[in-house]
DNA sequence: AACCTGTGCTAAATCGATTTTTCAAATGAA
DNA sequence: TTCATTTGAAAAATCGATTTAGCACAGGTT
């Protein structure tokens, strides 16, 4: 009841495994093993049900066709999603991921980028988390083939594939100030993401593009690291010091939770006390009542051109580098709340 | 800048490649190195920052040090919560994981085993799906070390362990028949799961045990694969011909969202006109006013002790098993709706 | 002196594949 | 006929570890 190697099958085709391997791998024709023999060995192999020890493959070719996926939160809906989809993209290409998640833990991340180093991962995809950047910096003087998700750092150049932050801003900044809205705040975290400014960025130039006065008093930073209630009273305080709002912006899914639940304890009315729209959507927003307005990410948009820029970089043979920064467009989608 | 090897540390140490091994391995004693060797050894390793070659380990050992998760869906919170414990206990031990989801694909249940097997997972965690009896026999009848989560076969004896759902059922239902009610519906999918089945028979008993009268037409089973809308019209419909209901008991959270939806278009206030509880939480049960009541599953616990068990199994020098069922109570969390 | 017995380590086999080298037989050229 | 080539496949080296078998030497016995 042992597993089958190659030599069995060479043994049942009598052959040697060499022939079997040589078969096996297509390089039958490049061999000069005749048709008949390698039309032999392939029966026997078929109805064998032999499967190559993928250990003893790992080993002897250096390739463990296998990918490390770096994500901030495995149970975040974002991250699933793109793990869900890179896992069936890389599938198809016949690598599997191994995930980690670094839990918004900075020094985590060091350490499970070396967790994969030592067990061979052919190539990394990350989201990469602000305490990353020394150990992608690393990765990257090893030559390691990378691609950045979400994110990138400006300082490393490396292929990253993300949303169009700014763009996706405008969209729904346009929507709010297109129904007539002008007060509209615009809630973000302090942590320092190239994302999260270039999201600020399309709120101030989508208020400037219309004329419409910046305050900074609009402009609420939440800190990131801070206990729950503190951030929902920290939001409560923001909201009705400033009365006179018709509309809110959240910068990430995370903190538009957040705001439901504050906007839920004020007793406020979506859209008509107070219209909200959220960057990056979630489950809750379709469900919650009236239904919240956000940017979609392009998830799988995101994924497959993650896959196909590292697919790229495994190639031996490969041709010029591909373009490195692809921003791909988000979608506003319009709900109740705006 | 190659990868150091046993054997460049082996020259490094001035000893052979073997010794090396042994002192690396714990086994200087038993083989009797010196102790001045076994440091020598231990200090170049440690200074040269060998790591051994995991694939070479792997092929050599017969041990991948890897476990293989299947799980339904891998952007479910459940499941990615399960998914989450199980990766940090794992690697407390020194075992990796690998996740696939089957997408409620019972087809693709059947390959994934297959795909981990060809990877040589040490061992496995599933969560079974229907279609995955065959499949799972399979790997019973392999001796493959494997513990079910959430659910199992009767019919298989192989370790499992679940939230002991008859009785998080009757938390929920004690609740509602201690606020008075008694017109209480049960919805459930009508697929066959042992975990439904105890599910309905809590329901069953606890109104029995109250001596309250067991109305059918309360009892509501959707089909499992369905159009959305479809399920929610029907749901629709079954509230709509049943409007003297005081209360409805989801059985899943799936469910239970949609029950949301539905209670939302109809217009409904819970808990006044239909208090609500629903089996396992959900983010959006937290959220969703007024809160919704729910059986929370013991999610840690699950996967500790499924990973216990599973240690158990790969352990060689293994006592008598463990005890083969285990399970779990879950929580009755209340919250507005009930 | 010849014979065991430990001690302390090394040499070699092994895991299961891939890849390079080798080699006999068939074919072709001179 | 004889030497060079080509053909078809086997043999052997290799990947980087673990593990079994073995070997030289010191010390103790009879």
């Amino acid at each position: 009841m042992k597993r089958l190697t190659l030599k069995d099958v060479a043994k049942l085709a009598g052959v040697a495994p060499s022939t079997v391997s040589f078969v096996l791998n297509g390089k039958g024709k490049q061999m000069r093993i005749r048709d008949e023999v390698a039309a032999r060995i392939m029966q026997v192999a078929e109805k064998s049900g032999y499967e190559p020890h993928r250990m003893a493959v790992n080993l002897r070719t250096g390739q463990s066709k296998t990918l490390g996926l770096i994500v901030e939160s495995i149970s975040g809906s974002f991250f699933a999603s793109l793990a869900k989809t890179i896992e069936t993209e890389a599938e198809r290409r016949g690598y599997n991921v191994v995930y980690c998640s670094t839990e918004n833990n900075a020094q985590k991340g060091g350490e499970l980028i070396r967790m994969l180093g030592r067990q061979m991962v052919d190539g990394y995809l990350i989201t990469p988390a602000p305490g990353m950047e020394k150990e992608i910096q690393q990765l990257v003087n090893q030559h390691k083939p990378l691609v950045l998700m979400d994110s990138y750092f400006p300082s490393i150049k490396t292929p990253y594939v993300l949303i169009n932050n700014f763009d996706g801003v405008q969209q729904g900044m346009k929507h709010l100030i297109g129904r007539g809205l002008t007060k509209i705040a615009f809630v973000m975290v302090d942590v320092k993401l190239i994302q999260i400014e270039e999201r600020l960025r399309g709120y101030v130039t989508a208020l400037k593009d219309h004329k419409i006065p910046v305050k900074k008093k609009y402009i609420l930073q939440l800190q990131y690291h801070r206990q729950r209630e503190d951030s929902l009273r920290e939001l409560q305080d923001f909201l009705e010091s400033n009365p006179e709002l018709d509309a809110i912006f959240f910068s990430t899914n995370y903190l538009g939770i957040l705001g439901l639940e504050v906007i839920a304890r004020m007793g406020l009315k979506m859209p008509e006390d107070l219209a909200v729209v959220c960057f990056d959507d979630h489950d809750i927003f379709r469900l919650y009542p009236p239904g919240i307005s956000v940017i979609e990410q392009p998830i799988e948009g995101i994924a497959k051109t993650a896959i196909d820029l590292l697919m790229h970089q495994l190639d031996k043979n490969n041709g010029p580098m591909k373009k490195q920064a692809i921003e791909l467009p988000g979608k506003f989608i319009l709900r109740g709340s705006a």
